[in-house]
RNA sequence: GGCGCCGUAGCCAAGUGGUAAGGCAGAGGUCUGCAAAACCUCCAUUCGGCGGUUCGAAUCCGCCCGGCGCCUCCA
């Protein structure tokens, strides 16, 4: 069985294999950084990350490029507002966005070029064009991409050509063009481009870069004129991912990207989450309540990358139940978390319950990426290996390989609560209440045993008593403290 | 108007021709001083509706109903 993608290209799944193998090249259209990304953005970014993590997982070495929009009309309205210059507004808001990807556990990508770095780039490549006599300058002195000299213009979206029709939203700059389908590659510099610092000199006039043309001229620049795979959310498919293939491809004469990768939205009560709705959530406000990325990932891994999930305070507890429970398990098959019996008695079944979890995951995997499936096997694994520990001892050799195939599974998709390193006072605190209660018990004072348990209670720790005698101590949601 | 997607249990959701995964919630049980955690058992004769194709349909086809997205530099 070998992976198999979805590929909006050919709107079916096709086998997937890299055109130089084991090398896979990678680009996912990132954020623009004028705001912060809401975790609709990452829910994207979070798909890029389970597909990046089972390539490398499957063997691959993936060169993953991110680009980050620092210049469009969002970013220069913003930095305007703000009365600031164009990168003194966006990069705080980068780095907001490197410290949300680490919270949610995406790993990094290998680059990522910010739009303005590759200024340059993305001259010389609409150079290529004008000299190609595939873009024009128009009458407002942008550059603009003739698609009538595309023949396979639409081929991604299967749009053929953009008609203006009710229900469309138009654009005002459809008199500068020689056909209202065309796409601007380059953007006339304006007094507002000017006073912020969005404006650079070219051959063909002082300008901006059309937002399109930076993944082109970037992706070009890292990983050559064919992408394994392009990935990013629905709606970039069209205009952007079209425009891309026609720059890139009218550019190099071949094939831009091999795979086309898109990612659904995240909802809210029916609509897609959206800074224009203003039905947002970010990632900081989650890292605040704090939720741990974990539920977060099990959430979206619940529901297919291709398929509209709806955001809910239920489904997210929901979420957070089932990755506790991975968290438990873990524990348990490190061995910090007393198990009883005597090994060699009946603690057998974790080495096939392993084997069934890490075959029924690749198989999940290798189908389009079935992240919902390969949690269910993950799930079945969990009640299988809680059943085999409940026996008894499992070998000490066993239970080490169930918790590497554990590890690699959920390494592909970060679904285990992280655990905290440090102890702290309200910690010693509690381990001290612990100690007290285990020894009213020992007296048999289970009042006061059980209000010492109702009091850890309230300061958010849980305890569980052990069949050996002992307890366990724990934050709710945590690790144990102490036993 | 064009292009495309979705509708499966109380909630979330996988399953694209062979007789309904998994999670959450709920019920009963084992264990426990009582709990918690864990485990065991139960929880959709049925997949928006109506027709059709087939030995066989949640899966394929048609129509209808309901919801969503893109067609402006939106992940």
């Amino acid at each position: 069985m070998t992976l198999r993608l979805y590929n909006t290209l050919s709107r079916s799944v096709e086998p997937f294999a890299p055109l130089n193998p084991p090398a896979v090249t990678l680009y996912t259209c990132g954020p623009t950084v004028w705001n912060y990304a809401h975790i609709g953005n990452f829910r994207t970014f979070v798909f890029e990350d389970v597909l990046r993590r089972y390539l490398e997982y499957s063997g691959y070495q993936v060169v993953h490029v991110m680009n980050l929009t620092d210049v469009d009309d969002r970013t220069i309205k913003a930095a305007s507002e703000a009365g600031l210059r164009l990168t003194d507004h966006t990069a705080p808001f980068a780095r907001a966005f490197f410290e949300d990807r680490d919270y949610l556990r995406i790993a990094p990508a290998t680059h990522y070029p910010a739009a303005t770095e590759f200024v340059p780039q993305m001259v010389a490549l609409v150079q290529r064009l004008l000299e190609k006599g595939v873009a024009y300058r128009g009458e407002d002195g942008s550059v603009y991409f003739a698609i009538d000299r595309f023949p396979t213009y639409g081929r991604l979206s299967r749009v053929e050509q953009r008609e203006i029709r009710v229900g469309a939203r138009v654009s005002s700059d459809e008199y500068a063009k020689e056909d209202a389908r065309d796409f601007v590659l380059w953007k006339a510099a304006r007094p507002e481009d000017e006073a912020v610092g969005a404006a650079w000199d070219a051959p063909f006039g002082r300008g901006r870069p059309g937002w399109h043309l930076e993944c082109s001229a970037m992706s070009q620049y890292y990983l050559g004129d064919t992408l394994d795979i392009h990935a990013g959310g629905v709606d970039l498919i069209f205009p952007h991912h079209e425009d891309e293939i026609a720059q890139s491809e009218a550019a190099s004469g071949k094939p831009f990207a091999r795979f086309w990768l898109h990612g659904e939205f995240l909802m809210v009560r029916g609509t897609k989450m959206s800074k224009r709705y203003g039905n947002f959530l970010t990632a900081r406000d989650l890292k605040e309540s704090g939720v741990d990325a974990a539920a977060v990932r099990y959430l979206f891994g619940q529901t297919h990358y291709r398929k509209q999930l709806d955001w809910t305070d239920e489904a997210l507890l929901a979420a957070r139940q089932g990755a506790q429970r991975l968290g438990e398990l873990r524990q348990r098959l490190e061995g910090t978390v007393g198990t009883v019996g005597t090994v060699g008695t009946e603690g057998r079944g974790l080495a096939g319950a392993a084997e069934r979890l890490e075959s029924g995951f690749r198989a999940a995997m290798d189908d389009d990426l079935n992240v919902p499936e390969a949690l269910a096997a993950l799930m079945v694994f969990v009640r299988e290996a809680n059943a085999a520990l409940d026996r008894g001892a499992v070998p000490e050799a066993e239970r080490k390989a169930a918790l590497a195939a554990f590890d690699r599974v959920t390494g592909v998709l970060q679904v285990v609560p992280a655990g905290r390193a440090v102890e702290d006072e309200l910690d010693r605190w509690a381990r001290q209440m612990a100690e007290e209660r285990l020894a009213a018990k020992r007296a048999r004072n289970f009042s006061r045993a059980d209000q010492i348990r109702n009091l850890l209670q309230d300061k958010g720790f849980e305890i569980r008593d052990g069949r050996d005698g002992g307890y366990e101590l724990r934050r709710v949601s945590g690790p144990p403290v102490g036993t």
